[in-house]
Formats: C-alpha cells, sequence, structure tokens
DNA sequence: CCTCATACTGTATGCGCATACATCCCCTTC
DNA sequence: GAAGGGGATGTATGCGCATACAGTATGAGG
C-alpha cells in the first residue's frame, strides 16, 4: 500500500522467492493441479509478498491469444467531449437552479445494451472486452492487435481496414444485412419485425393511409424496415410506397423537426411508422405540441424498444430488438469461429417482438 | 478476403518482402519521421500485401507499457444471463403480440454514462479501454496484468485484491468517499447537493415536514446524502432525524414497494427526499397509483438525473450527477498518476446540479 | 582531399511468460 | 533387486516487437 512500486515483480522475482524455478511459478497459475501443494504454498506466499501480478502481454504473446475480445463502437455521434472537465477539489459545488434547457437524453441504450450483452457473454467464457472507438486507425493500431477477434456494429469501420483486420483475425458485425462480405453477421429481423407491425395496423385498427418515416438513406437497416413496412402493405392489399414520406437521422431532434414540417404541410397520414423510436418519440413530441391526440388522431410506432420508449405518454409502440442478445450473440459466433476457423461465414438472425401500447390504439 | 489466415505475419514477413530489416518496420509504425520516404513507401506496400497487423502484446511486452486503460464494474447486479440465446440462421422470427408485463428498464445508465466518459477521455489520449466485471479473481488475472492502470467503482473490488492491484499499477476509485487508502479519489458533491436540494423544498415551498427515503445503508453516497439531508435541514432551524424514515435498494420496485408502504400505514410525509432516481420513481409510481397527487400532495425528488426522471409524469426534481464527467475525471486522473507517481493521493470533486421540474413544485 | 555532422538503416538484445523436453525421485512390479 | 512408470520440477527456447548501439552513405566545411 504504501509501497512506492520500486518495480514490478516478474516471474523470475517470485521463482527466487519461493526458491523455485520460473516455471513452476507459471504453472502454479496455469496448471496447479500439476503442482505439488507445498511448492503452490511457497509461490503463493511469494506472490502475495511481492505483489505480483502476471504481464497480461507476456502471456498473451507466449500463449499466442490475448484472451481478449474487441468491440468497435461507431463514433459516439457529436460526443467529441471537448476539453476534460474541471474537477474541483475543495468540493465547491455550483447549483443551477434555472437549468438552461433539459438536456437531450443520451438515447443510445442500444450501444449500451449490445455493451452489456458482449460484456456477460465474454465473461462467461473467461475472456476480456477490450472497447474501441472506431476513427481513423485508432482500431488497427489500438484495438485489432490486441484481441482475439472483433465484433464492431456494420458501417462503423471503413471497408478496406476491416478487410485488412479480418485477415488476422476473425470479425462478428451486428446489425446491418449480409453485404456480400465474408464475415460472420449476427442481426435481427428488421423485416419480419416491421411487417408485423404493419400488418397489426391495418388489421387490428384498420388503418390504411400509413406513411413511413426513415432514417439514413444508407442504413441497411432501415432500408430492411421499409422493405417490412411495404411488404406488410402489399399483404394487406394496400399499395406500397416506393420511398418513405420523409427521412430523418434517427435523433429525436430531428424526428421532432419532421413531425412540425408534417403538420405544418397539413398533410399528417393516419397512421406514422418510424424506422426507429427516437424519430417515433421526437415526431410524438411535435404532434403532441400541436395540440393532436395519438393515438386518436394519429398513430405512431416505434422500432427498437429501448427504455425512453415505454416511460413517453402515450407509451410508444414498437418492435423491441433484443440488444442484449445482439451482443452475447456475437460474442458466441466469435467463439465458435476461433473454435473453428474453417466454418462458412455464418448468419444469425434474433427475433424481434412486437411490443403493443397505448399509441397504436392498444391498450388504450 | 477469401484468405484462410495462413498464418498471421509479423515484423520478420513484412521486412522480408520490403527487403529492410525489422527494425525499419517497427519504425516506420512508431516513427515514421525517422525513415525515408522511398522506404517507408515500400515498407507500407509490404503491409497492405501481407495483411500486416502489429502485435499488440508483443508491443505492449517490449515497450513496457500497456497503453490500455481498465474499467471494473461491479457484478451486473443479478444478470447472470443465464444461457446464451438460440440464434435462428433461417429468418425465423417469433412475434408476441401480448408481452407479459414490460420489462423494467434496466436503468444503468449511470454505468453506461460513466463508461462512455472513460472510453471518450481515453481514446482522446490514445489509450484503449478494457472492461470486466468484478467477479472473484477474474480482474486480477484479466485486467489488472493488461493495463496500465485501473479504474473502478467503489465497494466492487474487495479490499484485499485492490491493494495488492494497487502494487503494481494506480488505481482510480470512482464516487464513495475517500476511505482512507491510498487510491486517488474522484467523486461528486453528495452532501452539497442534497443540501441545497433540501433547503430548496423548504426555502422554495414553505415546507418543514421532509423525510429522507435512503439506499442500502452501507453505501458510502447514500450516507453522504443523507448528511447533506440533515445539513440543510439544520440549517433551516428544523431539527433532522438521526435516520432515514425508510430504506430501500436503489432499485425502481422497491421504491414501489416502499411507497405502497408509506400510503398503507397514513403515515405520508409533505415532501420525500429520495437517495436516488430510481428509488424516487418508485415511490412517484406508488403514490400516483394510489390517487395522490405530487406535488399538489407530496413532494418527490431524486438524485442522479438518469434519463427516466426527465420523462416521468411528472418529472423528476432531482440533482444530476455529471456521469460521464465521472468517467472522465476518473481517466485524467490516472493518467496524471501514470506521469507522475510521486503524487500524493487525490480527491478531486465533481460538482453537481439540482434540476428544479415538477415534482417538487416548481416549472408547475 | 579529409573530417565530421547528418540522415538512414541494420544488428543484437531483452521484455515476461508458456511450454516442450529433459531430469530426477520415489514407488511399484515381477 | 533391477526395470519401469508416473509425478514433480528444472532447463532452454521462442513468442513479436522496441530500441540502444553500431554501421553506412552523403554532403558540408575546411
Amino acid at each position: 500500500m504504501e509501497n512506492l512500486m520500486p518495480k514490478t515483480p516478474t516471474v523470475y522475482d517470485v521463482a527466487d522467492l519461493a526458491g523455485v524455478s520460473i516455471a513452476t511459478v507459471s504453472r502454479v497459475f496455469r496448471k496447479p493441479h500439476k503442482v505439488s501443494q507445498a511448492t503452490k504454498d511457497r509461490v503463493d506466499a511469494a506472490v502475495l509478498n511481492l505483489g505480483y501480478v502476471p504481464s497480461g502481454s507476456a502471456r498473451s504473446l507466449a500463449a499466442r491469444r490475448a484472451g481478449a475480445i474487441g468491440l468497435c463502437f461507431p463514433d459516439f455521434d457529436g460526443i467529441d467531449g471537448g476539453p476534460a472537465p474541471v474537477v474541483y477539489t475543495d468540493g465547491r459545488v455550483i447549483e443551477q437552479f434555472d437549468p438552461p434547457e433539459d438536456v437531450e437524453p443520451s438515447g443510445d441504450l442500444y450501444l449500451s445494451e449490445v455493451m452489456l450483452g458482449t460484456e456477460i457473454e465474454a465473461w462467461r467464457h473467461g475472456m476480456a472486452v477490450t472497447i474501441a472507438v472506431a476513427r481513423g486507425n485508432e482500431i488497427f493500431d489500438n484495438l485489432a492487435g490486441r484481441v482475439d477477434g472483433m465484433i464492431t456494429l456494420s458501417r462503423t469501420v471503413p471497408e478496406r481496414l476491416l478487410a485488412h483486420i479480418a485477415r488476422n483475425i476473425p470479425v462478428v458485425v451486428i446489425a446491418g444485412t449480409r453485404a456480400g462480405d465474408d464475415y460472420d453477421h449476427i442481426g435481427t429481423d428488421n423485416v419480419a419485425g416491421m411487417q408485423a407491425m404493419t400488418q397489426h395496423i391495418v388489421d387490428a385498427h384498420g388503418v390504411r393511409d400509413l406513411a413511413f418515416v426513415g432514417g439514413p438513406a444508407d442504413s441497411p437497416d432501415d432500408h430492411d424496415r421499409f422493405e417490412g413496412f411495404r411488404m406488410g402493405l402489399q399483404a394487406e392489399g394496400i399499395e406500397p410506397p416506393s420511398e418513405p414520406l420523409l427521412r430523418g437521422d434517427f435523433t429525436r431532434s430531428h424526428g421532432r423537426m419532421l413531425g412540425r414540417r408534417l403538420v405544418e404541410a397539413g398533410q399528417v397520414p393516419r397512421a406514422l411508422v418510424c424506422s426507429n423510436d427516437q424519430t417515433a418519440l421526437g415526431i410524438l413530441d411535435a404532434l403532441l405540441a400541436t395540440g393532436l391526440r395519438v393515438p386518436e388522431d394519429v398513430i405512431v410506432t416505434g422500432f427498437d424498444g429501448i427504455d425512453a420508449s415505454q416511460t413517453s405518454r402515450p407509451r410508444l409502440t414498437t418492435v423491441r430488438q433484443p440488444m442484449r442478445e445482439l451482443g452475447r450473440a456475437a460474442v458466441d459466433t466469435l467463439l465458435r469461429r476461433l473454435g473453428d476457423p474453417l466454418l462458412p461465414p455464418q448468419t444469425g438472425t434474433l427475433p424481434v417482438t412486437v411490443l403493443l401500447r397505448e399509441s397504436c390504439g392498444c391498450l388504450a
């Protein structure tokens, strides 16, 4: 405790102190059953005495495996962070009784949940998880070299880079549809989920005037959801549009903007099927603000099943993605591939759940 | 791409192909300015050609630094996860039109935000973040050996273990009060925040019948918040209680239970000051369910400032902890210590913000 | 022309550990 | 009582890279 870290002890130090060879020290950690109890005790004592902690780098190098999984996240949208926060060490407190405006919830529960799932599953297999933000070659330098395999969200790493990395370690891509590459993929059934949602609105609520509010045009998830929407309409004998009515960028504030625009244009359809929850919540905000009633005047639905969809008024009817399971399945897939590199490319699809709540007129 | 990963290329392979020595290859990555352009080009070509990615383990070993920060989280409460999720590779979808009951939001935005802050700040300094769940000696084996320093939430790692680890790498503890140890600490001003909140209720709303709903008795955060509550009352000339009226476990469902109990006992005070948001939200649920009005009949306040506090009806008056900044400050402190191991133990306190919303009668 | 600084590049070594292989000891077996 | 076997431990080597140091080439200065 009051030690000034003179020098990190190594196996050699422990071996000397315990009066054994370094091989024995190593064995005490890796193959305890191959060491006699008496020897083990002496080594343990030396370890405690010296405060020895095995070097992960050396171990990884010698063992030819890192014992870690890499998780690569998209650049936190716009969250550059700026300079580090000021820290007052004198316990000063700033009381702001008039917050200028409530902060927008981060809403990235999606990532958090995926991360959590990854963490849980990796932990169960004795693997650590190393996280990195995709930005420039950081991944290349910081992540790829130190993990046994990598999990990434689709479109977060430039294809060139990913291909390069994939030559060394297996890569699993979460979300998005198979892009003709050779990676393993894990996704949710966007198409079926959205189709079910669409048909529910038509079947259960008798609405035939539906419009789709999409996300970024280059999002494969959005693409699939729109496709599900079209298939749903088609199945109900309704002519599907070739394009979404509007496109947002998946954020709530943008959703609000879209909502306002619709109201101002005076062309609000009976049902607005949104490509994700944030957009739907934003639209909800805008509609309610103008006095329109949901679901009486307009039905609004989302996709994802983030927490906020459950606490809104009215609560949002949506399609829940098993986000945590997504992370877990990705880890499983990765580990399977590590076990058998010759496996053909895998594609896993997780089932979704349609959650019917107030915003579509159910549970009214 | 269609490569079967014959063998991971090393500096030697690259050097051979480029017709240079391994030192030059290494330099191309570490000290590009010391290599002539022509040589660099040849090496780069070889790298691309072979799909070379430097081994993080070898680099860390040779450079004597891992280039990573460890983040140690408490065991996800009760989230064991069970077996991995089933994955259907045929695109099957399960539609559950009657969800048995909405799932309780995970609510662990706190951890997510801290993690995010850590990630952001680490990234700014070219560091990777490796996450691990505190459980048994996993940290010891998996984390401590592979990072340059460690950040942990208070009370998540057994003291013995932490002390052992701290002999090798610096440790920064988040939240909780300084425990007489020699680690660096980063926390928020629980006392001042709660005192300000308490005094606001008395001053602005003229309420003098306040009660405190606490969390686990062994939580240092809870302890400090109660202390702030008492100080607030004292400052207002009100005799403070020696114990919280009730104690929960910081979960929403438990908060609901506490709320019901209060109503049934018929002893609901004019204002309920809760030790965290989840508890407050649970109490809100219970009170509203019995027809009581908030804030007209009862004032309820929280602490933390999680997203859900902003979407509840009425919105929750609370004290916002700068969760993301907490993570960032922890990283900063860690890096500072790495730069100067002889620094005396640091204790940083981040300012909190009192957010006045409907549940206390403001913004009514 | 020779000296010497400058700009590159190569050689050799060690980082801390895992592990194949060799060694040694003690006990069993016929 | 010699041969053989299994358990416990030691010896030696390499994992892939960074880097101190030594070498080479080139051009400037005298």
